[in-house]
DNA sequence: CATTTATGTGTACTGTTTACACAAAGGTAC
DNA sequence: GTACCTTTGTGTAAACAGTACACATAAATG
């Protein structure tokens, strides 16, 4: 069988994290040419499968480990890299206050988190596969418990609420809100308390990942509807 | 820029049809080697996007257009092809019945239409494939009017009630369907009826797209949510 | 013309979503 | 230490959406 296809193939992922009330992106600055940032990336090895590419790429360049993956869309377009053909694989990919920090160890000096809102120049259609992820991300908050993944594993009913109101643009209504996900049963009430300065202290929940996977196993449906 | 990457880049179709009360479909007998059915689809050209790879190789192998295309999801595994390695970004392609006959002026003689839940060997990794494309086709179905791509331009309810139906694996209320489906505003009336043997004939709706198109804009979200 | 088959229609019940306000726990400023 | 500020925690009534359910209508068939 012979294939004259002079094509290349590499990933990117669309890094999330969530820092100060705001949705903030992981990106790199290029070594070459303008020096515009974009997004973590490369071309994928012979021997790795996709998800092990962006995984390497994401640890070379900036340190990270996600603790969320998933397959976002392929961009195929002719003219993405003006060098030569490039088909992108995009990944999804979140990441929780813990991994946030930028190991220096690394290439990951060229590496910084940006207001999703506030971005700089970007190389490549970089801009529209950040366009997709937020779609994506907006989209699946809602119907998968994937928020948890942006919070410490220990956090305020507020910041959860927050993270929503964040993501979806939109005020929630605090009673209902707490009502809807608790009665989901998928929340555990820790006995530790958090203070951030006046106001009552909150209590900490965690999410119950094991009681999930099993009432999903019975045909439960995570799923929020605010109007 | 220097890369040594040998890796060849497909796309492949799954292409769903709605016949005889079954969701069937489109496979092409491959011609080399075991003639295992295989999903269509094959390399992508050197200046073609994925886009029109998928749809020039449909035609080509097949024959028909699709009515209804959505890039599905990216198979990179390392193993997928035993000659050499190619990751093959996946279709989901919805037919109607205009679109069902496969024309013999191509190659479609070794193109054949298959029940769903009886289905040959297939080559590759396309049994996994196709199993995502069914569970995009169910999950979608719910959330986006896609079902009509799947019935002729103009049908009797029942069409639309067994297709979900057919595609749900459920039995669906008759009444609270019809409800739901007419709430929405998005179905036309037609002054048709449609006798098929005995029983009343079924006055033909058709899928109103401008209008749904509009309403969409507005904030509208199509969504069918039955126990 | 009696029987069979498929279409077409309404209503009461139940569960879910929405809107909305005040008390409790702690901090801060005087 | 007390008045005030800030944040957390909680219930209920009204509106809306989803569910369950049965009989009349139009045509074909024998």
């Amino acid at each position: 069988m012979k294939i004259t296809q002079n094509i290349k193939i590499a990933v990117d992922a669309v890094v999330f994290g969530y820092h100060n009330n705001q949705i903030q992106i992981l990106l790199i600055q290029q070594k070459f040419g303008k020096k515009q940032w974009a997004l973590p990336g490369g071309f994928v090895l012979d021997k790795e499968t996709l998800d092990e590419a962006v995984i390497r790429e994401l640890k070379e360049e900036t340190g990270v480990k996600a603790n969320y993956l998933e397959q976002l869309y392929t961009f195929g377009a002719t003219q993405r890299d003006e060098r030569l053909r490039v088909i992108s694989v995009a990944y999804l990919a979140l990441i929780n206050p813990n991994n946030y920090i930028l190991k220096a160890d690394t290439d990951a000096k060229d590496a910084q988190w940006f207001d999703i809102y506030d971005l700089p120049e970007l190389a490549f259609d970089h801009k529209d596969i950040i366009a997709v992820g937020l779609e994506r991300l907006k989209a699946k908050i809602n119907y998968q418990p994937i928020g948890f993944e942006l919070l410490n594993t220990k956090f305020p009913f507020s910041d959860l609420e927050n993270l929503y109101q964040t993501i979806l643009n939109k005020k929630l209504d605090r009673r209902n809100f707490r009502k809807k996900l608790l009665s989901f049963g998928i929340l555990q009430e820790t006995d530790q308390y958090q203070k951030v300065g006046s106001g009552r202290p909150a209590k900490l929940f965690k999410f119950n990942k094991k009681k999930y996977k099993e009432l999903e196993q019975n045909g439960f449906h995570f799923e929020i509807k605010f109007a």
